[in-house]
DNA sequence: CTGACTTTGACTTTCTCTGACCTTAACGCT
DNA sequence: AGCGTTAAGGTCAGAGAAAGTCAAAGTCAG
């Protein structure tokens, strides 16, 4: 069996027993799993992902951790269908689009929307690049999305 | 648990207690919380600083103390107020300190604040070169929380 | 054989803790 | 009043503790 699957399966048991909710040591669980600390953010990188449901919080330093939590897919489908359906690029009027759906599909709040528009507007990534504006829209809205739907 | 932490705990619920204002004696405190001395110095430094809404106080000397306290108010000046100390680039720490101040004095809600917490995130900007994301954290976080007053 | 996925480790960044040394204030004594 | 003593708090740099990054090397199915 592949490491990385053994570090999947430990935090996806832990996420289970802890209700969606797993904070590890990375140092630790490396350590236990015989295996370097940095196998632990390869696998988080490529398994818990926002398009897999999973948002990662961290901190460095003496006392460090990092938490990783599933959002309750229960009555959330059709939000996950939405961010996957999401590529790595987003245009502003396909976001305002899918916005709008959500809206009249009451899956969304209004302010929540208001939220994200503004986030992803040209006026909040003037910084930005123009040809990589959409690339960010992309992470931006499907980690907002994530964001509005978990209760931890 | 961080000694840090326990500090910090120590001096919020005494701020909770006394209605926002808090008053230690340094060489107790470090005593009885089983640290030393400076340690409440590098907690204050780092978590009740002014950017979060604390004042502090301090008198050396005989009778010496320091005192903490809490500023509040309203929300729209407090929002205004807050979006115009924003300069042009903006670091995570210093987001998240401002998000948790506006948390607890209740001038944002919590999902406003993980929304806002999410798209600051490293993860929402990782297509964003390192060295402009503080810009973009910048530009997001104010145009996101006057897009929150806006229709609240 | 090739391209996608894995593994590794050297190096970086961030946060925390500690102690040695510094500054300021109150008190009591002459 | 002036001065020494003692009782605070302040500063800062260095050590330590975690996590993050990235590119090079390895593996394996097709």
């Amino acid at each position: 069996m592949r490491m990385s699957d053994l570090v999947a399966r430990y935090i996806l048991e832990m996420l289970d027993e802890q209700n969606g909710s797993a904070e590890i040591k990375r140092n630790e669980l490396a350590e236990d799993l015989g295996c370097v600390p940095s196998q632990i953010n390869y696998v988080i990188t490529s398994r818990f992902t926002p398009e897999q449901g999973y948002i990662v919080e961290s901190r460095r330093g003496g006392g460090g951790y990092i938490r990783i939590s599933r959002v309750k897919m229960d009555r959330t489908t059709a939000v996950m269908h939405i961010i996957n359906s999401v590529g790595n690029t987003l245009d502003k009027a396909a976001a305002e689009a899918m916005l709008n759906n959500m809206l009249s599909g009451e899956i969304i709040e209004l302010s929540t929307a208001k939220l994200i528009a503004a986030a992803l507007s040209d006026r909040a990534l003037k910084s930005v690049e123009q040809d990589k504006r959409d690339m960010v829209r992309a992470d931006l809205f499907k980690n907002m999305l994530l964001a509005s739907y978990t209760n931890t």
